[in-house]
DNA sequence: TTTTATACTGTATAAATATATAGTATTTTT
DNA sequence: AAAAATACTATATATTTATACAGTATAAAA
């Protein structure tokens, strides 16, 4: 990490008070006027030098949008929780993650590696809902009829798996819903993970 | 706590997301956006419901003041696992006990007492299957429709409660299961807890 | 039955806020 | 020695944002 200078230091000390504190990020003003500033470009100038340092991300556009990078994994066992995100973006991109929970690792069968926020109905047959957390080990290593998070040319989906050769039948849950046939020879098709439980809030 | 209507647990959902995932508090605007809103006045609202419980705080004149009071410490609280029990034991005794896991409290929208091991498949149309582990929030107070634990002179039961007068309807949510019927005049029955939640392990 | 709470749409606006621009002065780096 | 970064004051303004007010409709509570 670069050197903050003295004054960096008290503004990002600023900002992690009002969170601790309020609970939102100060405004320019409110900084101005905890370090006796008399000019709202003096805090915005501090602001953008943390940006630069990479120290903070300043949100464009919008009131105290400040948000301190690098937050330590605060705690063992947080597992983010990510939403059906769109083809080509990767899964676990900071951007993707929605939320952390923390969960005792020992909870599920296998390692957590995060939780998949279901959308649509395509395995309500099998008790698994819209907005459920499909628990979600990482993993490309599968058994037919496994429940896999596959990412295919197009598409990240949860389904179950069979595969026979050259062919994949990612089977849905649902009788409104078809199952989907990759021929592994034209189109790719890769499991992220397969899931290894569920957390459901009412 | 008292209880929160869906559409408030939406909204504090959508304030937790936002924390989360951008480091502050949403505006009333993008509440809106993220529920489908067409007026701010609606997150407004919803957001007054909400400070007025006592879930929120919001601090006046300042932009995305709104902060989540109880702020449980994250700190995971242990939690026991108990099964079915027979009548007349104590749910909460310790020889019910089957184990206990680590879970983040605020991971469900209210504070979670204990996980009911599910038996049997009376509640397998709505996705509550056997040795599912059901949160639950330790109270008498349910409103109709609700996932409760009911402790009947006989049984426990996990169902849909429905109250009318002296008439209490404990529903399953599998057609080949009956509904019971209690007159309370004849017989007794005590809400345990209601249920907010939801842990499978495949 | 009346009131209160819930659940919104729609419009409006004062106040809060980010952010640009113009300066001055000092220190650090190249 | 020149350039770049630091550290501010001062002013201005477009935009964001909270928040009030006026409605409509339904469900729940008193």
């Amino acid at each position: 990490m670069k050197n903050l200078t003295a004054q960096q230091s008290k503004v990002l000390n600023c900002i992690e008070e009002s969170i601790n504190k309020t609970g939102f990020p100060p405004t320019r003003a409110e900084i101005c006027q905890k370090l006796g500033f008399k000019s709202p470009n003096a805090a915005e100038s501090h602001l953008r030098a943390l940006e630069k340092k990479d120290i903070i991300s300043i949100a464009g556009g919008s009131s105290r949008g400040i948000s301190i990078k690098n937050k330590k994994s605060s705690l063992d066992g947080s597992v983010p929780v990510i939403g059906l995100v769109a083809a080509g973006s990767a899964t676990l991109a900071s951007e993707n993650i929605e939320r952390k929970i923390n969960v005792d690792p020992s909870l599920f069968s296998r390692n957590v590696d995060y939780f998949l926020k279901v959308k649509g109905l395509s395995m309500i047959e099998d008790g698994i809902y819209e907005d459920d957390l499909v628990a979600i080990h990482k993993t490309n290593d599968f058994k037919n009829g496994d429940l896999a998070v596959v990412r295919t040319e197009d598409d990240v989906t949860l389904k179950y798996i069979f595969k026979e050769n050259h062919k994949l039948l990612l089977k849905p849950a649902n009788k409104d819903f078809d199952p989907i046939h990759i021929d592994l020879r034209n189109e790719s098709a890769e499991v992220e993970g397969i899931g290894v439980g569920l957390i459901r809030k009412n």
